[in-house]
Formats: C-alpha cells, structure tokens, sequence
DNA sequence: ACAAAGAATGAATATTGATTCAATGCTTGC
DNA sequence: GCAAGCATTGAATCAATATTCATTCTTTGT
C-alpha cells in the first residue's frame, strides 16, 4: 500500500474542480452555454480535457452544474430582496427591482439563465429554478393577502406571472442578438425597470399605485 | 430542348412540398422539433430524404419555415379575437383568452412553439413571432389608452409584459414531462385561464375588474 | 420512340465536438 | 529511492444524423 487520498491532494483537487467551474461560467458568460466548448474551458482552466472528466460526468453535468450555482446566487438574491422590512408589497416591489436590475447589468449571464435555449438536463435544473422564484414570490404574495394588502387570488399561478411578465420584458432587450447596449448608463434603463415591476405590483394588486 | 417545367410538373412539386411540411408538422406535434428526424419526416411524407433538400436548404430552414407557418396561424387567431366589437379591454380579455385555450388544447404544439428548446434559425422566428403577437397587443393598448379604459403607459413594454406573463404561466402546465392530462375536460383549466386573464388585465389596468 | 433536362433516390459520406483510454507523470508510505 | 496506486494528458475514437451526389427514373417536345 503507497498511495492513499491525503487532505493536501483533496484540497488541490477541489480547487482544480473550482477553477473549472469558474472558467466554464466565464465562457458562458460571453456567448451562452451552446457555444462552450470543452476544449475552451479546458484551456482556460489549465488542464486537459480528460481532466474536466473526472470531476464531472459529461459536458451537460457539468452545465447543469454551473446552471445551479448561478441561478442559485440569483435565487438568493431575490429571498434576501424579499426579507427587508416592509409591506408585502413594498418587499415584492424591491425583489423585481432588484431581479431587473441584476439581469440588466449582465446581459448575456441572464440571457443564458433565462432564455438560452439549452439541452434537457439544463432545461430541467432552469424548471426547478423557475419554481424556486416562484416559490419565493409565493410566499411574500400570500402575506400579502394576509396582511391585506393584496387581494385574494392564486399565488402559486400569479407568481408564475410575475417571473414570466419580467423574464420576457427583459429578455427583449436582453436578447443577444440585440447586444447593442448604448455606452452610458441610460436611465431610461430605470423607466425600464419602472414600467415592468409597475405592471406587476398592477397585476397582483389591481391597484394604480 | 425537350423538357420544360410545366404547370403540371410545377403543381406536383408544390404538393410534394404541401406533403413535407405537413408530415413535418406532424412530427413536430408529436414531439417537438429536436425529436423529429428527417428520415422519419420523409418516411411520413413518401419521398426520399434527398426530396426534402430539393424543397428546403436544410433542416433549419424547414423548421423554420414550419414554426413560421405554424405560429403564423396563432397570430392570426390573436388578431381575430382583438378585432371583435367592444373596448379595447374586452378585446384584450378575449384575445388572450384565447391565446391560452389554444395553447391548452395543444399542448405539445403550443410546447415546441412557445418554449421548446431550438436551434438559432428557429429561434430567430421565435423572436420575431413574439414580437408580432406584442405588437397586436400593443396596438389594443394603445387604443385602450385612447378610450381611456387603460390608464397611460409604454404600451410596448407591457405588451412585452403580457407575452411574458401568458406565456410563462402556461409553460408548466405544457411542458411535456407532465403530460398527464387527466381525461375530462377540467375546469380548473378554466380556473387557470381566468387567474393569468386576471392578470394581464389587472397589469395593465390597474383595477380589480 | 428518342434525347434532353430535370427530379428523385438512398446508401455513403461529412461533420462536429464530446468522450475515451493507453501512456505518462505524480504522490505517498515505507 | 522505490513500488503501488491515483491523477493527468490529449490524440484518437465515437456517435448520431444531417447532407451529398452518382445513379436511376420521369417528363417533355419533336
């Protein structure tokens, strides 16, 4: 017996593991996860693509990997948004504000969380996260009606709503093949925000607030 | 010079080309465009697979012409349903409407037309059907604000907001690993319908009509 | 009936990267 | 320093279909 799994290897493996995680995020984060290659990510990461192999099952392991943590960072976001004090409402109006803003600010990163088309056990992780921020706006929809301050409905399906109204408004200007983002920073980016989280606070509520 | 395309000749092609598209639509229906396979498509249609590449560049570009034709038809639907009597509000009301019955009714269409993972030509049709079905929506708006039945607002944006909202609420009940449609016609589906009608409309309206 | 011009056929080919794996290099404990 | 075992390498392989194209079949006008 010679060889046995010592801490310092498991620590140098894990940051092998590490940097490819970050070097494949930095390829998806300039064209989307159709157009990551292996090889790329390899390269970037310094190792041999064989080497991603061991750390991960397949190429599509590996970006629904790199889809959970993203989306995950995101997710979290948003809870933290929801968890101000404040109104239902307010505390929604400051989660979607800060969902846009987000995702304005990294186009093409929101684009492939969002929108990208992407293979099945991709599609499949983007299903679970959808259902995370609607779970999230669930819940502040239904204190919302407790408190009164919005009125009864299906929060599960209005949820949906919310994060489809915002995802496709976003998407639009989002899209890849639109890159075209003027230089300074337009605030008519924050009309933007303004009109979308304005329609949604709208639809939950009915209220011309 | 002896053979020269006749009318007959060209009437035959046309319906050999009708033929492709159909069976196309076919497989596409069942399971979506990345499942449809030329082989099968041609098998379908009773030609060989090098007949298709006479009609169509590539199978891009059938898909492409495929979900344009088919999404075609949706839009056309939309603009009927916007052009019956009565406020602009009613109209939306009916429209989006709609838009979700079809989609319910299709499922697996409504799938591949609406979320369905595809390649960038195909994509690139999405785009542009997704603003052909906000531009209708916008126009309604727009006279909406005119009669003074919506309250002002950028009614693009909205529009955007509406496909968003619609198209995101129905993506779960659509997408195909729930295919378990139970069998009587259920009129929670109804119920569903209303909530997201509900919410387009409160969205733009502001009011708990 | 014949030859010229297409049209259709479908088996063979091309493509495109992901994935593998035999060879090589490192680590470890003695 | 050595041998055992694991990790890494990256060129070669594979896979899965779309696409091609030499061949065969049809149509047309004379």
């Amino acid at each position: 017996m010679a060889y046995r799994e010592t801490e310092k290897m498991r620590q140098r493996k894990a940051e092998a593991r590490k940097k490819i995680i970050e070097c494949t995020w930095e390829c998806v984060s300039e064209g989307g996860f159709r157009s990551a290659r292996m090889t790329r990510i390899a390269g970037l990461a310094g190792v041999a693509t064989g080497t991603i192999y061991r750390h991960f099952e397949s190429r599509e392991d590996l970006f629904a990997e790199i889809f959970r943590l993203a989306t995950q960072r995101e997710v979290d976001k948003v809870a933290e948004a929801l968890a101000v004090d404040g109104s239902a409402v307010e505390r929604l109006d400051n989660a979607l504000r800060q969902f846009a803003r987000r995702a304005l600010k990294g186009p093409m990163k929101a684009w492939a969380l969002i929108a990208e088309p992407v293979d099945p056990k991709v599609e499949e992780e983007r299903l679970v996260y959808r259902k995370a921020y609607a779970n999230l706006f669930e819940q502040a929809i239904r204190s919302g009606i407790t408190e009164g301050c919005i009125p009864d409905q299906d929060a599960r399906l209005t949820s949906t709503c919310l994060v489809g109204a915002i995802s496709e408004s976003l998407v639009g200007p989002l899209s890849p093949t639109q890159t075209e983002t003027p230089p300074g920073h337009d605030n008519n980016e924050d009309e933007l925000v303004d009109t979308i989280v304005c329609f949604c606070l709208r639809g939950l509520t009915g209220t011309r607030s």
